[in-house]
DNA sequence: TCTTGACCTAAAGTCAGCTTTAACTCGTAT
DNA sequence: ATACGAGTTAAAGCTGACTTTAGGTCAAGA
């Protein structure tokens, strides 16, 4: 299968298709003249890290995920990963239903209405940044 | 309030908050001789613009959402974003639930666990991208 | 009064994730 | 036989979200 192909299948471009495989994200199985081939199963692979770019990963998160290589540090990796997303999915709850209630709500500002701040959840909730001051 | 105390208790660098006040995110009402004065409501501000951007929304998107205007417009666009976070959670969900099937599969490559590929849902799922050639 | 530490600005730098450019190569249809 | 359309490379460019740098300011405590 041409790279256009490829492209066409899965809506990304070609030249991010190259820049996949120079990551090491897809790989070609050879050369038809200078044209990479790429079997087709390089689609459903490419739908997955679609879905987990979108899903806020980034590439080399993917690479580490997909990897091939299949032992217990894959597992605990992706137990990890699986709860990252949980942590997410909470986040997103919280974002979504504080929109939901602010849109229908009356208060002069988002700010002012402690219903949309608890939503938010707007306890301390601490975030470690800067944990490589030089 | 001084940067620094705004950066003590929100976890963000003083630059991030020089360039979230320069992009519009947040606004200080004064100046103590050169330095900016935060009143203390900007925490909370910033706490949810934390939450946002951790949801993966973009400073402007946040920008957006987080204006003072509050319109008829800003509904219709609040209920809009609450929506597409509803897909992202969807999304997150398929992910979630692939990487903890495949970290109990037996299987010898995730996509050839067929269970794996369903839970992801690979099948077609259209994606509109460059809808915007020249 | 002087020093100090926390702040200031503008501009450049960084990183991820791509896209664009320029110049080139082929296989295939006419 | 040749034109062409789809592909190729390396390198530079771009955007978003910051951080770093370099040089300066200033309020407050010793």
């Amino acid at each position: 299968m041409d790279i256009g192909e490829v492209s066409k299948l899965t809506g990304l471009a070609v030249s991010t298709l190259r820049y996949y495989e120079q990551k090491g994200l897809i790989k070609s199985y050879g050369r038809h003249g200078l044209r990479r081939q790429f079997e087709s199963k390089v689609v459903k692979h490419l739908k997955v890290i679609n879905l987990a770019t979108s899903a806020g990963f980034s590439l080399d998160e993917i690479n580490e995920i997909l990897a091939p290589q299949r032992n217990e540090l894959d597992r605990a990796r992706l137990i990890e990963k699986a709860d990252e997303i949980d942590s997410k999915i909470k986040k997103l709850t919280k974002m979504r239903d504080g929109l939901r209630h602010a849109a229908a709500c009356q208060a002069p500002s988002h700010f002012e209405c402690p219903k949309f701040l608890k939503l938010l959840e707007l306890t301390t909730h601490k975030k470690i940044k800067n944990s490589h001051i030089r």
